[in-house]
DNA sequence: ACAATTTATCTTCCGTGTCAGATATTGTCC
DNA sequence: GGACAATATCTGACACGGAAGATAAATTGT
């Protein structure tokens, strides 16, 4: 038999120290929807944290890491516009174009002017970029794996599909 | 019957939809990692999207109402240190400096010298900024609950219960 | 053909956080 | 008690992305 401390939280984890928290001093809400939002905003901290090391060790950030990955998984030959850089990753056009500047000061892209739009630009991976890029998903999805290796097969299959199914119904 | 243009990916979401380009560009990689830590990083940004307009409405950041909230939940007299809550909000303490001296100038938080150890400080909820969370937090949970409507109770369940263990795995 | 609108990208300013170091205070060990 | 280390917080320089506007080019309507 255990003794414990008042106001001792016992085995919680972080969130749920902080349901508990919540549903004392506002017994009147409810609280457990930080149970599932709290949690995965945790997570999806901790999980940045682990995976950013392989990008820096490259001198990348997170989102230039992105635009690589964006570019190479695209195919030959590497090549996307800012635009579609932007709709793809998630950010505004301005972050891609400062993005686009890093890489390319890096030497890992080159910029053109698309041949059938003025306006556009051509964002390319260098040979430089694509021997870089190859070798850093390999690293950066052996850490991915490391990170999931606590849960069960059957767990992890189960989240993502959660997961998926909550993004539809969120998004459409 | 459907007619569909190669390349074209069907009914797959924008993760699956990476999944399946990585299959394809480097046959070599299993990159089913991703189909978890991806869709949990998509969805904490749109999460995080959603939910930021409650705190914006009152002059907030995402930030701001972390410590509002932390304070709050701590219970009378809504006083901690700097230090507690860097390590509650997981930040650094430079971070929670700034976000003092923003809710000081908004008159929600009280910074003083604590009594035993010169070195530390005392931050304090004011009665306006205890007003002021005690009603956001109301409107933040009712938005949290919006967000979760789409999924069934089991489901969400059970997804807190793989999120609280795979964040168990991970940090001990 | 020309003006008005739309599209694609870039630029500037700003907010927020991290990092490394500065400062002040406390604790420790002879 | 005094030197030295540890602790708690703040400061300043920097990095990154967002928002709004600027620029340039294509498209549309007449």
């Amino acid at each position: 038999m255990t003794q414990r401390a008042p106001g001792d939280d016992g085995d919680l984890d972080h969130v749920g120290r902080i349901l508990a928290q919540w549903r004392h001093e506002r017994p009147d809400l409810d609280p457990s929807p930080m149970g599932v939002i709290g949690r995965l905003h945790r997570l999806a901290g901790v999980l940045d944290a682990e995976l950013r090391p392989v990008f820096a060790e490259a001198g990348l950030g997170d989102g230039d890491f992105d635009v690589l990955a964006t570019l190479r998984r695209a195919g030959e030959p590497y090549e996307l516009t800012p635009g579609e850089l932007a709709a793809t990753t998630m950010v505004t056009s301005g972050a891609v174009t400062k993005r686009v500047d890093r890489l390319l000061s890096g030497g890992y892209v080159e910029r053109r002017v698309c041949g059938d739009d003025a306006r556009s630009r051509r964002i390319r991976l260098t040979p430089s970029g694509l021997t870089l890029i190859d070798d850093l998903v390999g690293r950066h999805l052996a850490n991915e794996h490391r990170l999931l290796a606590g849960l069960a097969p059957a767990d992890r299959a189960e989240l993502a599909r959660l997961l998926e199914l909550w993004g539809r119904t969120l998004d459409g």
